[in-house]
DNA sequence: ACCTACGGGACATCCCGTTCCT
DNA sequence: AGGAACGGGATGTCCCGTAGGT
């Protein structure tokens, strides 16, 4: 402590900068698409020009990788971590089949950290997809978080396993991965607008994992 | 009928650059992806200029949709429409997961109708969606299509019910849902690049289903 | 003649576009100097945009020179050319004279082609000289003037001295180098400020060349 | 006075950075025009950053001012100054045109403070011209050295008309006005490149003022 | 006094869509 | 049908002036 709080003027204000950035990007994207906004839009959105941009991004690449993974570091901070303490597996895929039912409805997932979720349409998977063609970088922490999410939810079905609620002739850490591809595939479907109802096909996923 | 002796050549001639042009956007579209070439490379490479393009094309957008329609069109053909007698469940699913298993190699989905696949990385599902993203008209045709894989896969999954290689505890149509969501997922959960083996994954499915 | 006037649609369209440019350039020159308006001003005030620009010129020091070609042929034309015929010796000093008066007091020299010479100060030699230092053709178009008003200057001193009205003991080619170097001398004084009184300058000098 | 043995050595240190600056900004000028070289260049060149650069100018303008002034005035001590007393009319005129004469050849004005004039093409009168035009004060400064001159030239014809060696019905102060222009014209001449002898107008004009 | 870096603004290139022309 | 080029708009680089920081 002591007098750490004075002068953090320098950094502060390039920070600040930068979040404003980010987050008229994270408007515009949301509204127009990855590609129509130009440059100059997001930026005088944000009460910039494109001088202060490329201060902080090398270029609109970088910057759409930067706008991608503030939006998947909300989804998840939102969705995921809120209760992952009681993660017995009928609980888990329920509240993600929630999740998606507010989707369906269009109501989007909440985002915090968003002043409003103008018309994003939630995350829009195919743009965080689209993002990680661009940039392996993204591309890989992607990766990351769905591997822990086959982990997580391994484990969960052991855990169901071993309490008699889940069927035992499975490889828990199989079930793992095909639930979460699973989940994959059900924000695909949503996005592609075909008639498909979260609720049902999860019930039916569990009762397909149900012991006996 | 009536007057269709003359001689069509002028109709062959058009749909030629038509050919020509789709042809040399998907070269280019999975080499490079679908933002970077421009309609100049495009051209050029199918020996036309933009002026012969905007005679068959509103814009690009409507360019990149018919591209790839073409592909999906190439894909289904050569994966789905081969075999699409013999729809035993167990097949359909173990078809697919060779399928996917070939893509996870890197060894590209052969596509009919392409001269040489040259590093496109088979489908990209990505690309799709976000060609679906850009014309209501593409994804409507894209779900159609899912529909009809869906009511397929019901189909096939009543029928092994019935021969009693199915367990009976489950709604026919919902097994179908589930297993397009799924392989929608699996496509995705490829193009992430995260630890997945196609053929284990679908052998866990099938466990599942399976009658006892 | 015939038909030769029905379709100038397209060279006519381009040279419009041109002028307006040229007009602009000159209108924002005029009152901002050559440096400080950016093509955006130029372009807008011609009602195009830079993207025109880069059609009919190559870069903004092109542009200058054109621009700068036009007010010295605009200058000539109504300096000059006016009354090229009796081009006796002293009546060619006395209109020059003038002219650099009406400039001295700030009221410019009538420019023909313009619609109003905003402030624009008359020809400012020494932007003519930059432009001219940055375009080798420019100062060769620039050189190549002075040249025959050398020798036009010089062609009537010669019948002035045949005329017996100047005097003879002067090689006349050498009078019309030293005259117009005079007149430019005397465009210079003029942009620095020094008290200058170009039409007593010029009887001065008309009074040495006199014969007697 | 009063404490001025204190170390001069701030003082000293900063007039050695604005005079490194200075040199600098010379030698980018001339060598590639007042326009082209950015200030990073000319600092990078003098050993500093823009940083430095900012203590001692107030803009790019101010730092082409002091440059201008700093050049103008070696030009003069090197020119004009060196021998100030003899002025007899002739032998002024003469000392002017062998400067001039050198200028044409390329072979530059050897500029004392120079460490080696490359390729400057001696005092380049439009950019002295150009300077003046954005600062008032420079224009100012020039125009009263060259009312100088013509006073000076002024009273070196008023002594010839005393010794009978000019002729004496001319006005002596028109005379210094028109000599002074016509240096200033035969600068402005050699720079536009046209085919001009200093040396032998100079004398057409000597001829002009003799007695007879 | 001097350096580092933020942010504003200009310029040149590229690409798309349209229009005239062949 | 197809080519050529005009004109609009976006991107990235460069440069200047300023404000923290040493």
């Amino acid at each position: 402590m002591g007098r750490a709080s004075v002068p953090p003027s320098r950094e502060a204000a390039k920070q600040e900068t930068r979040d404003a950035l980010v987050l008229a990007g994270m408007a515009e994207f949301a509204e127009h698409g990855l590609d129509a906004p130009s440059l100059d839009r997001i930026c005088a959105r944000a009460g910039y020009t494109r001088g202060a941009f490329y201060v902080h991004f090398r270029d609109r690449d970088d910057f759409v990788v930067a706008v991608m993974e503030h939006v998947l570091r909300a989804f998840l901070d939102g969705i995921i971590a809120t209760g992952d303490e009681a993660s017995d597996l009928e609980q888990t895929v329920r509240r993600f089949t929630s999740a998606l039912d507010l989707q369906a409805r269009g109501e989007t997932i909440a985002l915090p950290g968003l002043p409003a979720p103008p018309a994003s349409g939630g995350l829009q998977l195919h743009r965080l997809l689209e993002a990680g063609a661009r940039s392996p970088d993204l591309r890989e922490r992607f990766a990351r978080l769905l591997e822990e999410a086959i982990a997580r939810v391994g484990r969960a079905t052991a855990e169901g396993q071993a309490a008699g609620s889940v069927r035992a002739d499975a490889d828990s850490e199989q079930i793992g991965t095909v639930l979460v591809a699973l989940a994959l595939g059900a924000l695909t479907a949503l996005e592609t607008g075909i008639r498909f109802d979260p609720k049902r096909a999860g019930e039916s996923v569990l009762a397909l994992l149900r012991a006996r």
